[in-house]
RNA sequence: GCGCCCGUGGCUCAAUUGGAUAGAGCAUCUGACUUCGGAUCAGAGGGUUGGGGGUUCGAGUCCUCUCGGGCGUGCCA
């Protein structure tokens, strides 16, 4: 409908003269008094056409009224144009909203465009904690948003299960087998894995293989723990996954990188590129060459590559394998590493545009007002298992994604347990149930929709009907905000004002009227359409809609 | 030092990408159920958008300076 309006502002400027900028906006207005629409084409082209923006939208004004599908048009303050349409347009729009069921709002926006999503990416070191969370709510619902509106989204986790942390992991676990095992460790190293997790963790180790463990050479004793903690680890974080409604595509093992020798095919091109020299014994990227501050470490003097190089290797995979758009979801203390990643990118000739990196601020749990420390070492994390016991997924993950990805989260433990109206999703879902529960009793006194004829809808005259109409349009706008911005939490705010908008028509109106059939109908089909959106927004944001709460 | 992110009512956050009177929730106060679900609704108070300057018809948004807070700046990952 913005477009139908801008076509024709487009059509009117062009019987005043040729010359003028369509680079001007329609849009919803704030404020109910400024109309359906309105649109700044007239102060737009104030220079291009040398006239006074109130003069052109005159001209404007006066042209559009003559169509029958304007109310009115009217100009206000220094040249806007505010459109009011006719409300045959939204009746129309409505019977599309409630015919296109879970599809409403889908489109052909993203044009199959192939978008790699790489989100979580977690150490396979432990379970997952709150901010693994907060990737994930996100990570998904951008996947499910960019999905309903046309792109071709793909979800992938990166496991690093190779390296320095994954032989911590397997020292941590043989420290836990040995205490197991009645040997007295007096000593826990600082850097080992301090988690409960991996107790557990042992003593089902123990059922499995006994003291078989004892009788092997070290080293087959840890890499049998290796392979153990890792498998066991990666059941563990994508069961809590599946709770959360969290799914991926794809879980990319730096392990499976090396073994394919990835990593001395990157190497070898940033050689080829001449971007590598020899300096200490050890291998160097000159990645000044390319903004960096200065040049980086490749390969260790040890002969071991630095974690940059599985890296590199592994975003050449993401270049090789054809994605229009890649983005990586990342904590705020990656944004170091990035530039030096970027860098690799430029001396491997790739398309830096192509690549997009999404901080998620930190998130600070507070606990009776205060913060809680979080660290891994000292295994005092929240994970997300506890989260969903707590709050439960819905209420999480509408949490996590109620807030734009740049800010910082202040996780109020104490006020996610309740389960109160202090919860804002319960405010939405409860705007479903509410419908479903009057959709039911409407079968009860014998209102079907079945035998609705839609032309009944014109006895929806209340401007809140029409305004209820008029939020559930901003649908795909909303989603095509969310998608190209990487900000889902628009949707969560959208939903919101939908939930509010009904409860607020509903305490005013009677919508089942016994002695006015018909326009109980056409009140029921209103409703029956908001539910819908409000089910396909939940649905986007992976929140359930419970039919009762 | 340098780089990145953030600063909006008491608290947590929005603001359709530069639009008209900066909006919600929580908290506080006042009201509304014999009626479709009160997990709701109606209403009130609360703001120099950290501060100064600039760009223009128009700035929370862009530029610049400045003050706070967070993070980064490893031959750790």
């Amino acid at each position: 409908m913005k477009t139908k309006i801008y076509n024709d502002i487009i059509n009117s400027l062009i019987k005043i003269n040729s010359k003028f900028n369509d680079n001007f906006t329609v849009e919803i207005p704030n404020i109910v008094e400024h109309g359906d629409f309105s649109s700044n084409a007239a102060l737009i082209n104030a220079k291009n056409l040398k006239m006074k923006p109130i003069d052109i939208a005159q001209k404007i004004a006066d042209d559009l009224s003559k169509k029958k599908e304007y109310k009115s048009v009217e100009i206000a303050g220094p040249g806007f144009l505010n459109f009011k349409l006719a409300y045959s347009l939204y009746y129309k729009e409505l019977q599309g909203i409630v015919e296109a069921h879970d599809k409403y709002g889908s489109s052909n926006y993203g044009k199959q465009k192939k978008v790699l999503i790489e989100f979580i990416s977690a150490n396979p070191t432990g379970p997952l904690n709150v901010v693994s969370a907060r990737a994930g709510a996100y990570g998904d619902s951008l996947y499910r948003i960019m999905n309903h509106i046309g792109f071709e989204p793909f979800r992938e986790f990166y496991v690093n299960d190779a390296g320095n942390q994954v032989d911590i992991l397997a020292e941590s676990l043989e420290i836990r087998y040995r205490e197991l095992h009645g040997h007295v460790v007096e000593d826990f190293p600082f850097e080992a894995y301090h988690g409960e997790y991996l107790k557990d963790l042992a003593s089902e180790l123990s059922t499995v293989e006994g003291t078989k463990l004892f009788h092997m050479t070290e080293e087959d004793r840890l890499e049998r723990m290796r392979i153990f903690a890792l498998d066991a680890i990666h059941k563990m974080q994508v069961n809590s996954l599946n709770r959360f409604d969290v799914h991926f595509d794809n879980w990319m093992s730096e392990k499976k990188l090396r073994s394919e020798g990835i990593l001395e095919e990157a190497l070898s091109y940033l050689a080829e590129a001449g971007c590598t020299y020899d300096k200490d014994d050890a291998v160097f990227f000159s990645s000044t060459k390319f903004g960096d501050e200065k040049d980086r470490v490749l390969i260790k003097a040890d002969g071991n590559p630095t974690y940059l190089v599985p890296d590199i290797a592994y975003h050449l995979t993401k270049y090789n394998r054809g994605f229009d758009i890649i983005i990586d979801v990342l904590g705020p203390d990656h944004h170091g590493h990035v530039s030096k990643l970027r860098a690799a990118m430029k001396a491997l000739e790739l398309d830096g545009s192509k690549l997009e990196v999404v901080y998620l601020q930190h998130i600070n749990l507070l606990q009776d007002g205060e913060v809680v420390k979080m660290s891994k070492r000292a295994g005092k994390i929240v994970s997300m298992d506890e989260l969903l016991d707590e709050v439960g997924k819905d209420a999480a993950r509408y949490f996590f994604i109620n807030r734009k990805p740049s800010a910082h989260l202040d996780f109020d433990l104490e006020l996610a347990k309740k389960k109160s109206s202090e919860n804002p999703v319960f405010y939405c879902q409860y705007a479903y149930a509410r419908i479903n529960s009057i959709l039911k009793k409407a079968k009860k006194a014998k209102l079907s929709l079945k035998k609705f004829d839609v032309k009944n809808l014109k006895k929806l005259k209340k401007i809140d009907e029409i305004n209820l109409v008029k939020k559930m349009m901003d649908l795909s706008s909303i989603l095509k905000l969310c998608a190209d911005n990487r900000e889902p939490h628009r949707l969560a705010a959208y939903v919101h004002e939908l939930a509010g908008m009904f409860h607020k028509y509903y305490a005013k109106y009677k919508i089942i009227d016994e002695e006015k059939a018909e326009l109980s109908l056409a009140r029921l089909y209103l409703i029956s359409a908001v539910q819908n959106v409000i089910s396909i927004s939940l649905y986007l944001m992976g929140i359930s809609s419970p039919k009762k709460m």
